[in-house]
DNA sequence: TTCTCATTTTAATACATACTCAGATGAGAA
DNA sequence: TTCTCATCTGAGTATGTATTAAAATGAGAA
């Protein structure tokens, strides 16, 4: 038998269903969408305002094609959503936990350089 | 030439190197290491406080061998820390940006569960 | 209608990665 | 010293993924 506290408090939620195993899935997954430098710049760079798939193509340097990939995982998991002009579609965050999490994650990284 | 505002903002960042690919590319590492269902379950196990690489297995049903691998990802990206205590390695979280990012995260999905 | 063009899709390839298994450390106990 | 045990390492495998290229939508212009 395990003893510690934190061991019995991590195996009591996990017991009662408290962090089930799709929320962790889909936790991951999310974290997984910004795993990646290509997208994690095309959210970076979103987080300044709506952008066209050939703009952050452009900006990227990146076919539209792969940014199309990427887009369509990022909207997959709710980390963007689309508005349609005419016949471009401009894409942005789609809520503001994405920048708290981009902003988060920045604040980490830039303490591990010189 | 482009004439928006946000794709010249975003164009004037990446040619400062304002945000260089660098950094990019350390902030995917740092959210691909996240982006693993086993790994964060180990980040959310041990924000409950610190626990050794036997109990995590125990915990999260999966061989001691595929944690201290998973551990080493989080080590090497400052995620995790060691203590340690006669034979055994108690992990911890690095900082309190991992916690954030987590609880950060958790809110985003929780709006996509039914 | 046809043409244009932004975006999407499909298939293919190349690369990355999570896990398992077997063996190796390495520190403390006997 | 040898033995035990927590942890780590290396190789092998199977699966996942990012990118490209070419073709396909699909909405508006002509």
């Amino acid at each position: 038998m395990k003893v510690t506290e934190v061991y019995s408090t991590v195996a009591t939620h996990l017991k009662t269903h408290a962090a089930s195993p799709q929320l962790f899935h889909l936790l991951a997954d999310t974290f997984k969408a910004l795993g990646d430098p290509t997208r994690v710049q095309i959210v970076w760079a979103l987080s300044h305002g709506e952008l066209c798939v050939t703009d952050i193509a452009e900006l990227l340097a990146v076919t539209p094609s792969a940014i199309s990939h990427h887009l369509r995982t990022l909207r997959n998991l709710r980390l963007v959503k689309i508005r349609r002009d005419h016949r471009t579609l401009f894409y942005s965050l789609d809520d503001e936990h994405i920048e708290h999490l981009l902003e988060e994650g920045m604040e980490h990284v830039r303490d591990l350089l010189p």
